[in-house]
DNA sequence: TGGAAAACATTCCAACTGGCATGTAAGTTC
DNA sequence: GAACTTACATGCCAGTTGGAATGTTTTCCA
């Protein structure tokens, strides 16, 4: 704000800043522990370890576990609009838009970070609390990434587009399932493709009409 | 094996019929704690309790906790093979074929048994030895209900129902996982309208080429 | 420049976890 | 009916868990 800022830059200087950047790596970190060991296994102290943080400055911040938990959804589900909205480019034009879309799709809702989804989606179904928190995140995603299809495939129409949207959604959600079982990798790509062809044959039946 | 069985029925008697029945009381509780409290919140005490069974009796059948919930696996998946093949009825031919395929795999991935498996699934991804014990077992009720699925529509090219039933699968797993969080059930049922709709398209296409 | 407040560190605790050791009862075999 | 095996009961333990109390440093503002 002022015009006196001291030069030396060595460590990170206003509250807000050091705030910011603890609360960031007890996110990051909840977030990892999430992927590599699962909701169940996931500790507080496992999620200070790795945050570099001391158990003081996580109650500091987030005061229960279930605090911390609710707000990672939120990061979380920033951090995956971001990968979508980065792997975005030009999906094209009707035919290849289809098969851009879907894998679009895939990346985002079957990549790494869904993983960490997943673990809070299932905990939230008997965590009411959790469930809470995730239901408006998960919700403002779905439509967010829709709203991106939309302005990125303006040709389509709605009503199309709405359907095939959310079919391939849940369908990709089902696939990641299997896939984190380590289900067989070729079967799922053959079973996408043929969607894929579903899904093409879907729009041109409905754009013909 | 002997004649002289004594008549006096009090209590079950025999070894086996005594061991099968401890052994069941505590799959069953097993399966239900996953279901009312989710993985992380089922402790072997609580199952104990619900089973009415003692520690050591645990012990004396599953020695470690998680020998106990792989062997709920293969039970959980001979329940929901048993609902599903219970609900097969006539599926009738294929106008509503489809639409009856559809409804019964609903309800085998998405009923209330689902939801345990869900639980276990999703702790499988980071845990090996449970990942072990439930990729068999899982790929095995896979392709026994698709089995059945021939033999109940056996006009049906292999092809085409194969597609058709992995895609339902898998996208009624994804719409399972939104049901369980408390999506909008109107939207669902909509969306699998959709997808019957879809699906007896694809159908009537691969027959008549 | 001094002191309030925010950010962070350390330490501790009560509760609970899964697993095991020891003890008792019921069933089986000869 | 005695030796033996299987089924179950009880109590304990070492390790972890989430949460809180207390102490120290850093930033901010008057």
């Amino acid at each position: 704000m002022t015009a006196t800022q001291p030069a030396r830059e060595r460590r990170h200087r206003t509250q807000a800043e050091r705030s910011e950047r603890t609360r960031n790596a007890l996110l990051d970190a909840t977030v990892e522990c999430l992927i590599e060991l699962g909701y169940a296994r996931t500790s507080v102290h496992e999620i200070c370890a790795r945050a570099g943080v001391s158990k003081g400055a996580q109650q500091h911040h987030f005061s229960t576990k279930a605090e911390l938990m609710a707000t990672a959804v939120e990061h979380l589900t920033t951090r995956i609009q971001a990968e979508i909205a980065a792997a975005a480019g030009d999906l094209g034009d009707p035919p290849e838009l289809v098969e851009h879309g879907v894998d679009l799709i895939w990346q985002g809702f079957a990549g790494t970070l869904s993983a960490a989804v997943m673990e809070l989606w299932v905990a939230a179904r008997t965590d009411p609390e959790l469930a809470a928190a995730i239901k408006p995140v998960d919700r403002a995603l779905g439509r967010s990434t829709l709203e991106l299809f939309r302005s990125l495939a303006p040709g389509v129409p709605q009503h199309t587009l709405d359907t095939l949207y959310w079919l391939t959604v849940n369908l990709i959600r089902g696939l990641a399932l299997d896939a984190q079982l380590g289900g067989d990798a070729s079967r799922r790509t053959q079973l996408l493709n043929e969607w894929k062809r579903i899904a093409l044959a879907v729009y041109r039946d409905d754009v013909a009409r």
